[in-house]
RNA sequence: GUCUCGGUAGCUCAGCUGGUUAGAGCGGCGGAUUCAUAGCCCGCAGGUCGCGUGUUCAAGUCACGCUCGAGACACCA
């Protein structure tokens, strides 16, 4: 069985902003999380290519269109390297591979009698190159960006039979879990008991586009084109494409992840097509949020844009990903606040699991040689012990049901509560009488395998935090065994050296 | 306009099917300690739980009205 989570196909209108690093790096711990846990992952991401606005954007650039999304594509390519995205397959909508997909998904969406020429009507802005919704006074009203008076226009479009799949459409998203977080899934449960419209899937002045077949002038529609993509990365083999070979691959998807605004195409648009070519619709449509700036939306108008990049340089990725995946919940709208980002950095990340590392690994080494204690005595009712394998049953949960937050949290903590362990145990005072040298020796252990099971457990969230605790408590993570087995009570290695510790993270400074 | 969700300590939010003195994290203030990254640990915060009415022995927790905020209402990646 595989699991397969994707990312949207971000439009290669621009350059990946901070919205599309954080849908990106849910899923790159998410994936993460799945592959140590054991599961075969196909973790999806990539470019939608298509487009009248990717057509505009070039030329107003003066390029040709492919060379334009051949250079944001390697932007959107070189971001994830920088971020340490794990991502399996990278698809982009212009390739042969991608194309093909399309043309055998039409055929098969054709013989279902789902698709017919219709007539695209509406108040039209030529500037927009839009229809709009019935705005009120039509013919005079004007498009509040072009300030130009809209046409009544006509175009002959395919359309699909999408009012065909109303009932079973309203069976899917009736449960509970296809769409997420619920705020969103009433929406769509109100938007799609309105009844549903068919909608046009080609367009005709829209030359950067794939063309349908035996009909001039016709490309696909943008939406129908990239979601396809989600089917056509399934596919492994690049030779022998075939919807067939992306179903026997593991289709259907276990969870799209999108930000919110695109959650009607996905989670009724998208399972409708797949009914009509005959092909399993995604398990879960999973909505998240918006961030914010200091409280405010963030616009090119109000210039107040952060860039992913800025970030990545000053910070590092790790403080990045911890603040968006442990301080917003999944699902809701997240506030980016500089003095915020700052006290949690320090406060998590260097102030309580460093310092923790820190101690610990100060103490075993003051006292034991440079090297891990002996656990000889390990107590039956070991509270660290228990701690520790509650935290981890909880972890596992909340990571499956995707509380990457709660998850965050449940390691925070376990590393309070292990050094509250450490001040009620007291070992520096214990360790001025040799008899006590047994005892001590079973506490810093402790406190060493608690550190060593904080480190496990933030492999998915910040993996390069995570192989530095690992490294201090001297390079214990082992491959071969799987990180489950690994995250069990009493895997280090008594006598193991200990190197010369050192802060994993650097704190940060108000601006 | 119709509908959905929210308004709880300075900030971000928990508070399930109504029931002892309304909680956590961060910030702020004080204390104790030294193994450690001026850290960790302990104590303090006296908040009309948006406003009003009602149901009830009992409401932050239910109903209605109002107010403020976010969002949806068909093709805006």
């Amino acid at each position: 069985m595989s699991f397969i989570i994707t990312t949207p196909l971000y439009y290669v209108n621009d350059k990946p902003h901070l919205g599309s690093i954080y849908t990106t790096l849910i899923c790159d711990s998410i994936a993460r999380f799945k592959r140590l846990s054991g599961e075969n992952v196909i973790f999806i991401t990539g470019v939608d290519e298509h487009g009248l606005k990717i057509q505009r954007t070039a030329s107003n650039k003066g390029v040709d269109p492919q060379l334009h999304c051949d250079e944001i594509s390697n932007i959107f390519l070189q971001s994830w390297k920088d971020w340490d995205i794990t991502y399996n397959k990278f698809v982009r909508t212009t390739s042969k591979t991608h194309e093909y997909f399309v043309n055998e998904f039409y055929r098969r969406v054709k013989k279902s009698d789902d698709i017919y020429m219709g007539v695209q009507k509406g108040w039209y802005c030529v500037g927009c190159e839009e229809f709009k919704d019935n705005p009120d006074n039509s013919p005079t009203y004007k498009c509040p960006i072009h300030k130009k008076n809209l046409e009544w226009k006509n175009e002959e479009n395919l359309f699909f039979k999408l009012s065909k799949y109303q009932s079973q459409i309203e069976d899917l998203i009736s449960q509970p879990s296809f769409i997420q977080p619920k705020e969103r899934r009433n929406e769509i449960i109100n938007f799609v008991s309105k009844g549903l419209n068919d909608f046009s899937i080609s367009r005709t002045n829209v030359s950067w586009g794939i063309s349908v077949p035996d009909i001039e002038n016709h490309t696909f529609y943008v939406w129908f084109d990239a979601l396809l993509g989600y089917v056509s990365a399934t596919s492994l083999d690049d030779k022998d494409t075939s919807l067939q070979e992306s179903i026997k691959n593991g289709w259907p998807a276990d969870i799209h992840l999108i930000g919110k605004d695109i959650l009607r195409f996905h989670a009724v648009y998208w399972p409708a097509m797949l009914l009509s070519a005959g092909m399993e619709m995604p398990k879960k449509v999973f909505g998240h949020g918006f961030l914010t700036r200091e409280g405010q939306k963030m616009g090119k108008s109000l210039g107040n844009v952060l860039d992913p990049n800025l970030l990545l340089s000053k910070y590092g990725k790790e403080a990045v990903r911890w603040y968006l995946l442990k301080d917003i919940t999944l699902g809701s709208d997240g506030d980016f606040q500089n003095k915020r980002f700052v006290d949690i950095i320090n406060n998590d990340l260097a102030n309580t699991i460093g310092n923790l590392l820190n101690r610990t690994s100060s103490m075993s080494r003051k006292w034991f040689e440079n090297r891990v204690p002996n656990n000889e005595n390990l107590n039956k009712d070991n509270t660290l012990e228990l701690h520790s394998n509650e935290t981890v049953a909880n972890y596992k949960k909340h990571f499956n049901s995707y509380e990457l937050d709660l998850a965050a949290n449940n390691i925070l903590n376990l590393a309070i509560n292990t050094n509250l362990y450490l001040n009620e145990k007291q070992p520096w005072i214990l360790i001025k009488d040799e008899e006590n040298r047994s005892l001590v020796s079973t506490i810093i252990y402790n406190v060493l395998e608690s550190t060593r099971i904080i480190g496990l457990l933030l492999l998915p969230l910040l993996p390069d935090l995570s192989s530095k605790i690992d490294h201090q408590l001297g390079s214990l993570y082992d491959d071969k065994k799987s990180w489950n087995e690994q995250l069990n009570w009493g895997k280090l290695k008594p006598k193991s050296i200990l190197p010369v510790p050192n802060p994993i993270i650097d704190k940060l400074e108000y601006e």
